[in-house]
DNA sequence: AAGTGGTCTAGACCACTCA
DNA sequence: GAGTGGTCTAGACCACTTG
């Protein structure tokens, strides 16, 4: 293919650069599950092939998933798609410790909502989206240690509804469904419980709560859910390492 | 220079491929203030010349650093080396974002203590011991955002003295002393303001502080400090970024 | 030994910034 | 309009893994 004909090509077709074009077939076929996780991908000569581009802009697409830790490079080994970090929220250096032992969920609401533009934002939605919340207790020795709002866009609430109310932590069900995330970000801080938050939690209004905010990115770089969680401090460490 | 000359200039010279080489290059004229943060570096057209190699060579060397926050690209501009506080506490992944722009610290004590056993155990000393407590204010554009309270062995306290008015991160200055940590460990948490801490802090008492418990261990394994800071949650974002 | 990803070259057109 | 970084091609040799 000439470099006219490319251009009129792109032209005609999109304003995307070749590479991340192919990017998103990549992380398309990804979610699709037509490569799973631990599988091997096509190797880039064929993909040079299949897509008919050069061997630099193969590579571009592939290394920048493998930035993204979505596919995992070995040299003179096939490209393999990443197996999920299955450490539940554990990276090597972050703890979420719940203390107790008998730990259960309580549902409170799951519901759509048309109105709360915060997590619309944060879930990078258009302004007329509905999105869902979830809002949970989470209970450690049958007392409750943790009130969580959880938003998710449509498509992922769907399949959150199954198992919300016996999993705290629904990545690892999500991963089941091929979705999968790439990154998380959470903000620590702390807050004033509520008069609503209190009595949920069994405590006076004012006392302090460890808050955290998160969200979490998926494949495609689209945030797959945003929370908030409100810890009694005594109940939960937040715990960080920070090797050299 | 013919294929030939190049693998033999390479095999004698190192094993590192060349953009690995002139990628250290690059970062150590930013250490060495040659290019100073904010400043452009010699546009890529140069650098191939300097250093007498392809684009895509010098590319992938500088795409590395824009990928490490190092450097900062912008079509049609000069490449710049970035203004970022290059480590925040030397861990990618965790920051400590103080809001605000006209940082200060005000130290409040700083005197030799007997009785403080659990400073005593968490710096794993002798029950007849004394430590050092340094207890300081950080103080964001005129407004004090935080109470810190800093225990310390004789030994490193002594060489602390003469920054902690001035430097509220004590680490880099610890360096210059040959005093370097292996490992942090942080644990975040939230917890209401003392009578004291409020009035520190020009806040009432009660309100929720972001709180967090620190202690950092040397290369021989023995602590250098121990530490308890608490921030207004407004005033101070602890954010953690997991996978990427 | 065949095939894979890692590195590298030389040269091209493009979109953008800046003086 | 000159120069910069962004994208892309076509082809090469290398180090490594695997059957």
């Amino acid at each position: 293919m000439s470099w006219k004909e490319r251009c009129e090509y792109m032209s005609k077709q999109r304003k995307l650069p070749l590479y991340v074009q192919i990017k998103n077939k990549l992380v398309n076929n990804i979610k699709e599950g037509v490569w799973q996780p631990g599988e091997a991908i096509p190797s880039e000569s064929q993909l040079i092939e299949q897509y008919n581009v050069s061997r630099t802009t193969i590579r571009q697409a592939v290394q920048d998933l493998v930035q993204k830790n979505v596919l995992e490079t070995r040299r003179g080994a096939p490209t393999r798609v990443r197996e999920e970090p299955q450490v539940e929220l554990g990276n090597p250096g972050i703890m979420h410790h719940e203390l107790g032992t008998n730990m259960e969920v309580k549902v409170l609401r799951f519901e759509k909502l048309k109105e709360h533009y915060h997590a619309k934002y944060q879930l990078k939605l258009e302004e007329e989206a509905e999105v869902y919340l979830l809002e949970r207790l989470r209970i450690a020795d049958g007392r409750p240690i943790a009130f969580q709002q959880l938003f998710l866009p449509l498509s992922i609430g769907e399949k959150v509804k199954e198992f919300s109310y016996k999993d705290f932590d629904i990545f690892p069900k999500l991963g089941q469904h091929n979705i999968h995330y790439t990154n998380i970000q959470e903000v620590v801080s702390a807050s004033n419980a509520t008069q609503y938050e209190a009595d949920l939690l069994g405590i006076v209004p004012g006392e302090a709560l460890t808050d955290i905010e998160r969200t979490t990115v998926g494949i495609d770089s689209m945030p797959i859910e945003y929370s908030r969680t409100k810890y009694l401090p005594n109940a939960f460490h937040y715990r960080v390492e920070i090797g050299k």
